[in-house]
DNA sequence: TCGATCACTGAACAGTGTTCAGTGTGTTTA
DNA sequence: TAAACACACTGAACACTGTTCAGTGATCGA
């Protein structure tokens, strides 16, 4: 019993994890509740807090999977050499995320709100998958200085620049003109910086 | 009666607003209720929703309050001349923006977090609320090319980079070295973006 | 003073996250 | 085999939430 609870419970665990990110990509954050999840996943409410410390624990997780999804999507469109063309490679970059963030934009939208509500602090897995992201755009840049705290730098500039305006863009919080694209704008930034740190 | 139903309406308007915005600071965000802003600003739930739409009509009004005091704080720290010298200008924008995110953190957060659930589009209001942010920093690029379009794309660049340098050190999304800190990273894409632009 | 009006109330509704006494099943022991 | 135990699981209950609206009571004009 005791080596089948374990997975029972990891059964479970998946179970309401694909559960809630169905309802998150239907009706995006506010449909969640423990109740539907619940339901959804064949299991009573209590239940899922014997799997999860809490609701915000279960997003935290479902957070965790949208980063892996994130960057298996990154992957798939970065080149074979990233120091060959460092301004191709973040164009790239910037562009798969921004086209990750538009389809997935509720599951998306969910990364930045409630990242841990309370003192909660980001998990340590969460912050070694971000570091994988921030790993394909540091490899770009290594190309331009041997600086490595200059890379990293400039790295958590070139992630924050582009989130920001997948930001601006995809929540709408502007009615900016069509042409504004997260594309077009995530270029002027790229072109530019990298013509300022060479 | 009729002229002065308007008034009295306006005040618990503004009673509202400011109990929400003290809750707010005081426990953040999650500490919002309608009990507890109607008991705070002496009245009845059911009186809110006479004055706002709803909670989250009341919420985007504390947006444009707090739209209304960050600009106030960038001007307080904008230069005369901000044509002069284009870099110190942003330089300093960007600063401002850091330390007013820092020191009203939940209420900067609030701006992000609901910004109009469910297909409402940010208020007209509040656009223009923002393109007058915006112009801040129009004005100091201005100074390096006389293409409207291009300065204008440059400024949503700006605010968004730093808008998302912003989230990321400020909502502690990362335990990044304490010497990331915002300006730091701010610096670095400003001198590179503007060595750019040039 | 009477009547009408209407601003305001607060109980009620349908939902929320979370807990925990109780149940029923499965396992081990005598 | 029968009894005792263990414990996974349930779902009713608690204290909240946003929101509504029938009813109340004060204010005003006639």
């Amino acid at each position: 019993m005791a080596h089948n609870e374990g997975r029972k419970r990891d059964e479970i665990r998946l179970m309401a994890l694909d559960a809630a990110e169905a309802i998150v990509a239907t009706e995006g954050h506010a449909g969640l509740s423990a109740r539907r999840i619940a339901s959804a996943a064949g299991c009573t409410p209590g239940m899922l807090y014997l799997v999860f410390r809490n609701l915000g624990d279960l997003i935290l997780q479902i957070n965790g999977r949208t980063l892996d999804e994130l960057y298996r999507h990154l992957r798939a469109n970065y080149p074979e050499n990233p120091q060959d063309d460092p301004e191709r490679t973040l164009k790239a970059l910037a562009s798969a995320y921004a086209a990750y963030a538009k389809a997935e934009a509720p599951r998306w939208n969910m990364l930045s709100e409630l990242t841990g509500k309370k003192g909660d602090i980001v998990p340590e897995r969460c912050q070694r998958k971000l570091a994988r992201i921030f790993g394909l755009a540091e490899a770009a840049l290594r190309a331009l200085t041997g600086d490595e705290r200059k890379i990293t730098r400039a790295s958590h500039v070139f992630w924050a620049s582009i989130h920001g305006i997948c930001t601006l863009r995809i929540r709408q919080h502007l009615s900016l003109p069509n042409e504004e694209c997260p594309e077009e704008m995530a270029a002027m930034f790229i072109e530019n910086f990298l013509r300022g740190l060479r």
